[in-house]
DNA sequence: CGCCTTGTTGAAAACACTCAACTAGAGTGG
DNA sequence: CCACTCTAGTTGAGTGTTTTCAACAAGGCG
């Protein structure tokens, strides 16, 4: 899969779905209890899945949209690309995240949806959605929880903006750490991080000139080494201290069973 | 009601709760078509109303919350009041905003709620809102939809962040002046703004010298005039312009019937 | 009247940005 | 096999914006 250009690829549709809804329903978990039969429903809503390679962009703002899509893996973004000026970031998304799950009640986005590295989705049609929430209200509660821990993700990138450019990075690479820990892709020690420094300054608000300085700075305080494709945390407790990093805004205190 | 110090004052919950839903109902309208027996649903679910007196913090972060807070006249703030560091206000709210909502799902809250100016708010149980969205499927979609929209102005104050001061007070005015518009509290001249400069500072992540620096020169651009509690546009397209502001994140564009 | 908050302005310092040049690696095509 | 061309990352120097520190004016309130 190469990065520039490129085309979506639709898969076949006629496997069993149940490991797509794998990371989705870890997620939920960590929120709530799920039954068989609501993962088994979930599975059942899955509409296509598809490949799309880095820099693809999903789903384009202010369009009419009739499904939503789940992140199965790969990370993709939220952004707006307004005319002038420079890109902004305003989410990042990961294995097991609804992306636009807000599009069931919006009927169109605000902003487009791009993949940063290679990624796998699956989409959910908002009609199998909406029968969904009709026919199974705890698991209509448990789509809504998301769409608000959403918000309180939003809540948290905008408080960061008022801090250092070190401490946005290091609360961001927290936030990593934290997300991806709950699917199963991070330890305490760090986390696969393929992205730019571009990428990476267009989530903080910086430029990637200053991302650069920034993690220069970050691996020489020893707090983290964002390297080639890699974030490595030495001591995560620290890493914390310094970014005033608090978990608690992500709601997944619940541990698994 | 003196600005700082005092206490909530508990009004008597005996009479007609119809007009305290009066700006709810108008911004639902401007998205979806509400019901008389949705209304009187709505009504019938408040609990106690409260009056506020500037500076009060009505509801703390992390606490269990119970209820669910509808702003009927005054504006508050939520906010992050990290131990160190400033206070960052993360959401802006007008009479007619579901404040916290979102607490319903989450059970308690990540920030707290602020008044910004006297406020006068109306308590729903959440007891007596959960029985809504079960009895009334409709409803709790036009709900679901609140908290939604609640996010898309998340981002774009994300989104704000990267732009200059003048830019980013410009385009917080503009949304003031659409979501205040909607119901009946602001016209294309202009609109009642009683905050500080302080105030509009933790909004923009800026400080309050800069701000007020910043408005100067708007004010010397002729672009917003505010002053003495007012703030004044004398052409709103310029404003809109100069600010890059659009309002369809708002998802208001359905005329009111 | 004195105290407090809010608003206002100046000057210096800190921070992030821009512009620019250069390195390294991956992929392309002669 | 080797230019050639991308993209990504790195670093330096100068610029611009925002912050900090400080002082003072105006108004409300006890």
């Amino acid at each position: 899969m190469s990065r520039p250009g490129g085309v979506a690829s639709p898969l076949t549709n006629m496997e069993n779905n149940g490991h797509v809804v794998d990371a989705l329903v870890r997620a939920l978990e960590r929120r709530d209890s799920v039954s068989e039969r609501e993962r088994d429903a979930l599975a059942a809503a899955v509409g296509e899945i598809r490949i799309h390679p880095a820099g693809n962009t999903l789903i384009r703002a202010h369009r009419p949209a009739e499904a939503s899509t789940l992140l199965i893996e790969g990370m993709l973004a939220r952004e707006f690309s307004s005319a002038v000026g420079r890109r902004q970031i305003v989410a990042l998304h990961i294995a097991g995240d609804f992306v636009d799950l807000h599009s069931l009640l919006l009927k169109k986005l605000d902003h487009d949806v791009t993949a940063l590295t290679d990624v796998k989705v699956a989409l959910f049609p908002h009609v199998a959605l909406r029968r969904l929430t009709e026919t199974e209200p705890h698991l209509a509660r448990m789509l809504w929880l998301l769409t608000v821990i959403d918000a309180a993700v939003h809540r948290e990138w905008i408080a960061r903006t008022s801090h250092s450019a070190a401490v946005k990075v290091a609360h961001l690479l927290c936030e990593m750490q934290v997300r991806l820990a709950i699917v199963g892709l991070a330890t305490d020690q760090g986390f696969v991080l393929d992205l730019t420094q571009g990428d990476l300054a267009d989530m903080a608000g910086l430029t990637a000139v200053h991302i650069n300085r920034t993690l220069r700075k970050l691996r020489e305080s020893e707090l983290a080494i964002v390297r080639d494709g890699l974030a490595s945390i030495p001591d995560l407790q620290k890493l914390r201290d310094f970014a005033g990093f608090d978990p608690t805004y992500l709601y997944a205190e619940q541990t698994p069973r």
